[in-house]
RNA sequence: GGAGGCGUGGUGUAGCUGGCCUAACAUACGUGCCUGUCACGCACGAGAGCGUGGGUUCGAAUCCCAUCGCCUCCGCCA
């Protein structure tokens, strides 16, 4: 590239920008600076769309007229730098361009200066993708360029101000916690920095900052909240990257129904701020059971029906063997009535079938109510009252097709409420443009872990019992009583994610210890690890409690994105990489031996 | 950790039941022409050996194995 058409600023100074010259400006001086976006050169006539974040304007130059911006026109290519000086034009009747804000009108240019030039680009810079995202990724900063992105940016900086805006004006402070901090081996795996003054020690990447926020409670700070960075080592998923942000919040002398008013406060404020729709709190009030009975789900999707029903009354005297079982064996029979699809094929079925094994059910038993006929794999087990039961029981009509799944009842509603999510995307049930918010309350304290058999706090092992479940918090508890122990803990639920979860928190020794010995710690391993926290109950600390959104998530879902890499400015890959800076990265061996770490020889090393 | 999908000029795709493929189309790119375009148009041109490594075969982009990367799902995510 030829450095010499390449120009200075020179106290040229920008008095527009692309996107917001108007019809108004019309007969004035404009200083614009950005990007090519195109170039059409029609010989004599050149025309340039700059663009920057605002948007495009159309700068055109000619070789009569404008005889020296023509010439430096010439040479412009796209994503060249330029800045340019020109008087604002309105076009023609006619040749107004409909699709551009900007469209009516144009600059023409009677100096252009080429503030840097280009290579030409991987990838189209345009509003669609169009590129494979590894490529995006790689050259993240020019896919930043695009529209889209840059929209999704300015939403999350909005939602940003939004947030502390109204938090601020709620009486919240902003205070900072410290991302390293020490590793807390429940939940999920921590980011570990190794260490370099006290060699063979770790700080852990702050998974959230729960314990600091508490501990705010307790200094008498009474109200706040944080716009935070947290890290969680697990794999990833389209709405889960291994850093995220999220907004903490805490709150002292707080129930449940305070923590639930300045929340539904925020979320009107922040969805009338972003996007200029008004939500209605209260939300409505779930508790885990219910939604589990009527949603197989913890974070049910209420925009559309088909809610899980349980038949076991129906069939509570059928020879069936697969029902007979289930209900001898203390299970249940639940099913969900599908509108229209009575007409599946038998491959249809057949898909459904392995959809549910997937999800855990032995199988997939399905009644059609079409034309008048009733079929079913099961048909002859079928009594007339259990037909005409089973389509009262789930509201099913002529031209429905009833799932059913017979089993325990954990894995009868999950599995159909996964079916529900599916066949409800599938034949196109879920409406948009709703945003159907709901809390849902009252979950289990504890749940078994399936892999190590031992019994875990759900949420975290902070968040208080039940009050009429007290009894129950006893080391010599039974699994069954443990299994009923329900806690404070709330999720804010939106469409079938979960936007924030939160709860009521112990604030008391003693009721901290116990529920620490109800999780199998020993006295000395709850006072080495969390020692601090059982100190500072001791002295006078306020009942308390709080929340944390997921705020990249709710950035998505204000975006209308289809994942969490459309709103984060640098995400990672699925395999937690960046592919623009290649982290992470081997070290020196230096730095190792400073920090006294030496690999093991059998870490994959490329 | 497991399953599935994808990987072909700069980009997006076609080809993938093996030979018509030293790979096609569009677009971008280069050169030239063009005074009202806005996905400008027209003409000409350059550009890949098919993610990587093995194997089968007379012959592989096409089949097999392994491996890497990306995406999605399950597990995991107090």
């Amino acid at each position: 590239m030829a450095r010499e058409i390449v120009s200075d600023m020179d106290g040229l100074r920008r008095t527009h920008y692309c996107g917001e010259v108007a019809l108004s400006d019309v007969g004035s001086q404009v200083v614009l600076m950005g990007w090519v976006n195109r170039k059409r050169d029609l010989g004599e006539l050149v025309f340039i769309d700059l663009r920057d974040r605002t948007g495009l304007v159309q700068v055109v130059t000619e070789s009569k007229s404008t005889p020296a911006s023509f010439e430096v026109a010439q040479n412009v290519k796209s994503e060249y730098v330029l800045a340019v000086r020109g008087t604002v034009k309105k076009r023609a009747p006619g040749m107004e361009n409909p699709d551009l804000k900007t469209g009516a009108i144009e600059v023409q240019a009677d100096e252009i200066r080429i503030l840097n030039t280009a290579k030409t680009p991987p990838f189209y810079i345009w509003d669609d993708a169009g590129a494979d995202e590894t490529l995006r990724l790689k050259y993240r900063y020019l896919d930043l360029r695009r529209a889209p992105l840059q929209r999704n940016l300015e939403i999350y900086h909005r939602t940003s101000m939004a947030v502390r805006n109204y938090l601020s004006s709620r009486g919240f402070w902003e205070i900072q916690t410290p991302m390293m901090t020490r590793s807390t081996p429940e939940g999920a795996r921590d980011y570990l920095v190794p260490s370099r003054i006290d060699k063979g020690k770790f700080y852990a990447l702050a998974q959230s900052p729960q314990l600091f926020k508490q501990l705010f409670m307790v200094a008498g700070i009474d109200r706040y909240f944080q716009i935070v960075k947290c890290f969680r080592d697990e794999d990833l998923r389209y709405d889960r990257q291994p850093e995220f942000t999220q907004i903490d919040i805490e709150m002292s002398f707080a129930e449940e129904e305070d923590v639930w008013g300045e929340v539904e406060g925020l979320v009107k404020y922040v969805w009338k701020e972003v996007l200029g729709v008004d939500i209605e709190p209260p939300f409505p009030r779930l508790t885990y059971q219910e939604a589990m009975e009527r949603f197989g789900s913890d974070k049910p999707d209420t925009r559309f029906g088909m809610e899980i029903k349980d038949v076991t009354p129906v069939f509570s005297g059928s020879s069936f063997g697969v029902f007979r079982s289930a209900i001898d064996q203390g299970g249940t029979v639940r099913a969900i009535a599908v509108p229209g699809m009575a007409g599946a094929s038998r491959q249809e079925i057949e898909r459904l079938t392995e959809r549910a094994k997937l999800h855990g059910a032995k199988g997939l038993i399905t009644v059609a109510y079409l034309g008048g006929e009733v079929k079913s794999q099961i048909r002859k087990y079928l009594t007339d009252e259990e037909i005409a039961g089973l389509a009262q029981a789930t509201g099913a009509s002529e031209g429905d097709l009833v799932l059913i799944v017979a089993s325990d009842f954990d894995t009868a509603v999950t599995v159909l409420g996964r079916l529900r999510l599916e066949l409800a995307s599938k034949l196109g049930m879920i409406p948009k443009d709703r945003y159907n918010f709901l809390w849902i309350t009252a979950f289990p304290l504890l749940k078994i872990n399936e892999e190590t058999g031992r019994w875990e706090a759900a949420h975290h092992p902070f968040t208080s019992p039940f009050k009429d479940d007290l009894d129950k918090v006893r080391p010599d508890a039974t699994d069954e009583e443990k299994g009923k122990i329900r806690a404070r803990m709330y999720d804010l639920v939106m469409n079938g994610v979960e936007l924030a979860s939160g709860s009521i928190r112990i604030h008391r020794r003693d009721l901290q210890e116990k529920v620490f010995a109800l999780l199998g710690m020993s006295q000395e391993e709850a006072r080495r690890r969390f020692g601090f926290l059982l100190d500072a109950f001791e002295y006078g600390a306020p009942p308390h409690g709080g929340i944390a959104f997921g705020m990249d998530r709710m950035v998505m879902l204000l975006a209308g994105a289809e994942n969490l890499r459309e709103v984060i400015a640098f995400p990672k890959t699925a395999s937690a990489s960046c592919l623009m800076t290649e982290a992470p990265a081997e070290v020196e061996p230096e730095r190792l031996a400073e920090l006294g770490i030496i690999l093991a020889k059998d870490v994959k090393r490329s």
